[in-house]
DNA sequence: GGCGTTTTCATTTGT
DNA sequence: TGAAAACGCC
């Protein structure tokens, strides 16, 4: 095996062994090559079996690219390889050991929605007040909790007043009902497993045994329970090899500790430390501007990246008038720059402004493709498909079963669910269960028939689905319900959209069976929802890729463009609450360092939120911290300048309209004002006209003549 | 009781 | 803008 094409600190970092090692990689320092070539040589000079390794990435497409790249180094099949994310690694351990802790091994997993029902579900039956105790609110806490590792007891027992008590008796309810759902949410993937080598210490040393070799990369994105994780599986070996930059430490809101990785000589003791700071991927004018914003922090690591690259074009801003001209101005400057499609990737802090640059592309004719937002698996239509699939392979799944019970419409309403879930609480048993015996729910006639009906099908399901692959069954389960006709009935764009989308799920579950070797129902649910939208990420086509700034965490492209640069939205300001500016920043700096040769920054001077009134933006404190000599504005820019303020001037003048009001518009002739709403030049006006039509103008833009 | 329609209300980031 | 709650009709 060659490493002749790494550099000396890298060439370091893969031969040292024997003991923890902490690499600080930076961004585009050549981490994932330091990665795969460690494995490669753990296994290839240390004699290693692949099997004895365990490597945890962020995204199952970081696993299985670098699976790829140490199948190209090494001369041994490695099919045996534990390569994967934290959820995905410990998802199957679960599998096989959660029998320990009381579940059964066809446990499925919540999501963060069907988490939510259960809380409500809780809160509710305590007799609650909904208003009071917000589901998402409890949700958040007893997700903080569980990162925190604080178990019920705990929480129980440090109550300090009502409110604590509370939330004890909310989070200890919520983890029975899953429980007794056979059910585990995202967080319980990780805190299982500590669960178990805690309890059952045979097990631990069973792992310890098997993960000889422990390598983990973005450690500063690891919350609580997943160092005392791989803390649990490798202190005994001390054999782990940690890659990290505190400096894109993005991922505090969901538990992720900073502090792992400043403190990682702390937790494993005598480790060697390594830092690789020269930068393979950007500009030196990129590097300098993010280097200058993220030093502003006060909490990291001392390092400065450094490059032997070119110093290339300045960065450039642009500013435009609200959300829809930023997007314009996007566009524009895409079509101005001639750089391949698949090059360029547009970046955002919410998921909310991909919007009207979508819009914007769509009319320019630039293709594109969104990451995140509304997830596939997360549309309504698919969600309804696979609470069937998770209730045919887990019948005590009764979220699920709350899904798919009425749906398509059996006659089963609220009431009829309310009862059977209530029954089913009051007995701890799964609603399943409880519909066993349908003679005794006290519910209508027609409810009976329907819940009969309902059983009988989800037995039959449950039975084809223990011999059959998972296409097949959910295929012709489509069928038994009539979906096709059903969603063709209602004749709307969406729904034709809806069915069109439910065949996709049918297509990539067959695409699923093509290429795994567990073909099982169950793993395919488990899979998918571990799944993110950046692993279906198709890079080969030729299309500009938006996502958010999170999802772009060890991505890079030609040209980034990152935008909407205001103080509020980025960085982001909650009111009321306490800002993690240095988290922001990090965000920033993130962004910024994900261009290799051309950084375009972007913000809007006003912007609307969820379409209504536009709201007056100032630039972002971010974009003040970089050196102005490396900044640039585009020459199309001046001119607009000059416009926008024109434009403001005349329309700040005082606007004398009100309803009643008698106007005249070019087009429409005239007419007399119905409606006001909103104030001043972004107020919205119905007039109904002397042709009898009724119309709806923003003021600024109807260029009304008031009579 | 069920079901379609209207109103309300809240929007960071994601496994 | 979009989902979930509230409302009101069958």
């Amino acid at each position: 095996m060659l490493l002749d094409n790494l550099n000396n600190k890298q060439k370091e970092a893969v031969e040292y062994i024997g003991g923890p090692l902490l690499v600080f990689a930076g961004a585009g320092s050549g981490k994932t090559r330091v990665l795969t070539h460690k494995i490669a040589y753990l296994i290839e000079q240390v004699g290693l079996l692949p099997e004895n390794i365990l490597a945890v990435t962020f995204t199952n497409k970081a696993a299985q690219e670098m699976k790829a790249r140490v199948v190209d180094l090494v001369n041994v099949n490695i099919s045996g390889i534990n390569i994967g994310t934290f959820h995905s690694i410990s998802a199957s351990i679960l599998r096989k050991e959660i029998k320990h802790l009381g579940y059964n091994n066809d446990f499925t997993i919540y999501d963060q929605q069907d988490s939510k029902a259960v809380v409500k579900m809780v809160i509710k039956e305590l007799n609650l007040d909904l208003k009071q105790y917000d589901p998402k609110t409890y949700q958040y806490k007893i997700s903080s909790a569980k990162n925190l590792l604080q178990t019920t007891d705990y929480i129980e027992k440090s109550a300090v007043n009502v409110n604590d008590e509370r939330f004890a008796q909310i989070y200890k309810r919520y983890q029975e009902i899953l429980k007794t759902n056979n059910c585990v949410d995202f967080d319980d993937l990780i805190i299982l497993p500590i669960k178990l080598f805690k309890d059952f210490p045979n097990r631990l040393e069973y792992y310890q045994n098997k993960f000889k070799y422990v390598l983990v990369d973005e450690y500063q994105d690891t919350n609580k329970p997943q160092f005392e994780f791989i803390h649990s599986v490798s202190y005994k070996h001390k054999d782990i090899f940690v890659v990290g930059d505190d400096d894109q430490s993005i991922y505090g809101w969901r538990g992720a500790d900073i502090s792992n990785i400043l403190n990682f000589k702390e937790a494993f003791g005598e480790a060697e430390i390594i830092k690789l700071e020269q930068n393979y991927r950007s500009t030196k004018t990129i590097l300098e501007a993010a280097w200058t914003v993220v030093s502003k922090n006060s909490n990291r690591a001392e390092k400065k990246l450094w490059t032997e690259n070119v110093s290339g074009d300045k960065i450039k801003l642009i500013s435009s008038y609200d959300e829809r001209s930023e997007a314009k101005d996007i566009l524009k400057s895409i079509l101005e720059d001639k750089v391949d499609f698949k090059d360029i990737s547009i970046l955002y802090r919410t998921n909310s402004q991909s919007r009207p640059i979508e819009d914007e592309l769509r009319r320019g004719g630039v293709p594109y493709q969104i990451i995140g937002g509304v997830k596939f698996y997360d549309r309504k239509e698919i969600k309804d498909i696979l609470a069937y699939a998770k209730l045919i392979v887990n019948e005590s799944d009764s979220i699920s079963f709350n899904r798919s019970i009425n749906f398509p419409i059996r006659g089963i309403g609220k009431t009829s669910i309310e009862k059977i879930n209530q029954m089913a609480n009051n007995a701890n048993v799964s609603c399943m269960k409880i519909i066993q015996d349908v003679e005794n729910l006290k519910v209508g006639l027609k409810q009976k028939k329907g819940i009969k009906e309902f059983n009988e099908l989800i037995s039959i399901y449950k039975q084809r689905s223990l011999k059959e692959n998972g296409s097949i069954v959910i295929k012709d389960l489509l069928k038994d319900l009539n979906l096709k006709k059903y969603y063709e009935k209602q004749s709307t764009i969406e729904a034709l959209d809806r069915w069109s989308n439910i065949e996709e799920l049918i297509t990539s579950m067959s695409e699923y069976e093509d290429n795994n070797e567990d073909k099982s129902l169950s793993k395919y649910l488990e899979e998918v929802s571990l799944l993110t939208d950046i692993d279906n990420w198709n890079s080969d086509n030729n299309s500009v890729t938006m996502m958010t700034i999170h999802s772009s965490k060890g991505l890079e492209f030609d040209c980034v463009y990152v935008c909407g640069l205001e103080d509020g939205l980025f960085p982001i300001i909650r009111l009321l609450e306490d800002n993690d500016f240095e988290e922001e920043r990090r965000l920033f700096y993130v962004a910024l360092t994900r261009a290799k040769v051309k950084s375009i920054l972007s913000y809007a001077k006003s912007r609307r939120k969820f379409g209504g009134e536009p709201v007056i933006t100032a630039m972002s404190r971010f974009v003040k911290e970089i050196p102005e000599e490396l900044l640039d504005q585009p020459s199309y820019q001046i001119k607009k300048e000059s416009r926008i303020s024109l434009k403001t001037q005349n329309t700040n003048s005082n606007i004398n309209i009100s309803r009643g009001s008698t106007v005249e518009h070019k087009v429409f002739g005239r007419g007399k004002v119905l409606n006001v709403e909103g104030m001043g030049e972004n107020s919205k006006i119905t007039i109904l006209f002397v042709n009898n039509v009724t119309k709806k103008f923003i003021f600024k833009y109807a260029n009304l003549r008031i009579l």
